[in-house]
DNA sequence: CCGAATCCGTGGGGATACTG
DNA sequence: CAGTATCCCCACGGATTCGG
C-alpha cells in the first residue's frame, strides 16, 4: 500500500461521524436489560408485571430504571390507566419500532458468528 | 387484541433465541472502545500506535485489553514482525468484516434517530 | 400493582510508571 | 514501539424495604 493510500485510509478511519452515529445507537441499547425489554415489546404493548415475567432475573428496580431511560430516549411510550390498582402499559414508539431492522441484523450476525465459532472449535 | 393473540404474543416475546443472538452481537461490541477500534480497522490493517492515534483519549492499557478481547472473539488478527523495534499489525478477520453490515445499519439508525430527536426538540 | 428510596458490592475503566 | 503492572474511583446493578 502506498503512503498516499495509507494517509487516505487514516483520514477515513479517523473520521468520527460514522463511529458517532453507531455509538448513538449503542448507547440507546446500553446496559444489561434494554435489549430484552425492547425485544419483549416488539410484539405489542405490555404491562409492567408482564414484562417482568418475560425477562428472567430482572428486578423491579432495574425494569423501572431502564424503562424510564428508554422513555427519555423516545423509544417507549408509557400509559397509565386509573384503575384500582393502577395499571401501566408500555409500548414501543415509532422510533422504537424502527430499531427492528438493527436488531434483526444483529440477530442474524450473532447466529452466523455462533455457527462459525462452533465450526472453528471442531477443527 | 384478542386473548388468544395476547397469549400468542407472550409466547413469542418470551422466546429467548432472538434475544440471545442479539446479545451475542452486543457482547462482541461491549465496552467503551471496541466500536472505535473496529471502525478504525474497517479501512485496513494498522499498527498499535496508529490505532492509538486514531482514537482520542484511549490509553495504551485499554487499547491492549480491548484488542486482546477482540482477538479472542475472532474479530481481529494480530501479526508480529521481527523488526527492531518490534512492529505489530492488527486487521479484521473475515468475521470481523461481516460486522460491517451490522454497523452500517446502526449508523443509519443513529443518524435518523438524531434527526428525529432534533425535530422533536424544535416543537 | 407499580414503582421510589436506600444501602452496598463489584468490576470496568482512568492515570501513571515501568519493561523488552 | 508495544505493551504490563499497579493503584484507585465511581457508576452499574443487586437486595431489600417502603409508599400510593
Amino acid at each position: 500500500m502506498s503512503t498516499f493510500e495509507k494517509e487516505l485510509n487514516n483520514v477515513k478511519s479517523c473520521s468520527t461521524e460514522y463511529i458517532l452515529a453507531v455509538n448513538d445507537t449503542l448507547n440507546v441499547l446500553s446496559g444489561k436489560w434494554k435489549l430484552p425489554i425492547i425485544g419483549t415489546l416488539l410484539f405489542g404493548k405490555k404491562r409492567f408485571r408482564e414484562i417482568e415475567r418475560c425477562i428472567p432475573n430482572i428486578t423491579a428496580r432495574m425494569l423501572s430504571k431502564e424503562l424510564k431511560e428508554l422513555e427519555l430516549n423516545g423509544m417507549v411510550k408509557r400509559t397509565v390507566y386509573d384503575s384500582i390498582p393502577v395499571s401501566v402499559e408500555y409500548e414501543l414508539t415509532k422510533s422504537g419500532k424502527t430499531l427492528t431492522l438493527v436488531l434483526d441484523s444483529m440477530a442474524v450476525w450473532g447466529l452466523r458468528h455462533r455457527k462459525a465459532v462452533m465450526i472453528a472449535e471442531k477443527l
